[in-house]
DNA sequence: AGAGTGCTTGACGTTAACGTAAATGTAACG
DNA sequence: CGTTACATTTACGTTAACGTCAAGCACTCT
């Protein structure tokens, strides 16, 4: 079984982060360390954490709004009004990157017709001024 | 016929955009208006650039990217080198634009799976935690 | 004790594309 | 000539998520 308390380059090879991550993170609130002196010691908790924060950011949530959703779920896992909150911004996050793929699919779709139509962005784009 | 000298205002009410971008982008050298005393005067040839920088943002290209290829046409329309230049520089931005948009599929799917699942982040966040 | 290794805390740097504010100019109107 | 309405230059501010030093402590090995 894996020791309880990681030092932080244990966490940074553990979960491919550099340091200066995992310190900035914890400036930010989104991981409390335990202190071992001046060092930081990273519990199971912390890995839980750094899992979810990992997890958002493939969501493409900014780290203000992973700290956000961290927060409720720490202060009352249970609370409802504070699950549907999160529940909302989950959506709200969806809504916004499927609009963002629209948007890349219509500009994928211009660009290989200015490449198939001309052979080169430039004719595509003198057509475009006129 | 439109008059063939706009000022600045006339331009930002043409094209949506503000003073401060126009300005902006004759500093980066992507824009050159000519001067009555010390106001700028847009010309045809600033009109039809203007088009080409927004078209090209609308591709996701950067404005450093948009002045290199905006060099190349005027430097020399016709030159057969520049122009596959120009081409393989579109082309290698389809592919970051494709490479970006398969991302998102993931991650929109891998979304959509955590909210039909438990019906909130924070339940799809536990799960992944475990 | 000296060397090496790893950790710590600052604190400034990076990137893109402008926003915004301050001080000044100048053209036209009445 | 005073006011109004735009224009100009200069230059610092913004945002996110760290990168990159710099200087120094802490422990271990020899």
């Amino acid at each position: 079984m894996t020791n309880d308390l990681m030092t932080i380059r244990q966490m940074c090879d553990a979960f491919d982060v550099t340091p200066r991550t995992l310190r900035f993170y914890e400036a930010k609130e989104l991981l409390f360390p335990q202190r071992d002196g001046t060092r930081r010691l990273f519990t199971r908790h912390d890995r839980a954490r750094l899992k979810l924060i990992l997890r958002g950011k493939r969501f493409g949530f900014s780290l203000e709004d992973i700290r956000q959703i961290l927060d409720l779920y720490d202060r009352d896992g249970s609370n409802h009004a504070q699950t549907i909150r999160t529940y909302e911004l989950a959506q709200h996050r969806l809504a916004q990157m499927e609009a963002q793929r629209a948007e890349l699919d219509v500009a994928i779709t211009e660009l290989k017709a200015e490449l198939d139509a001309g052979g080169a962005m430039i004719a595509g784009l003198r057509r475009a001024a006129e």
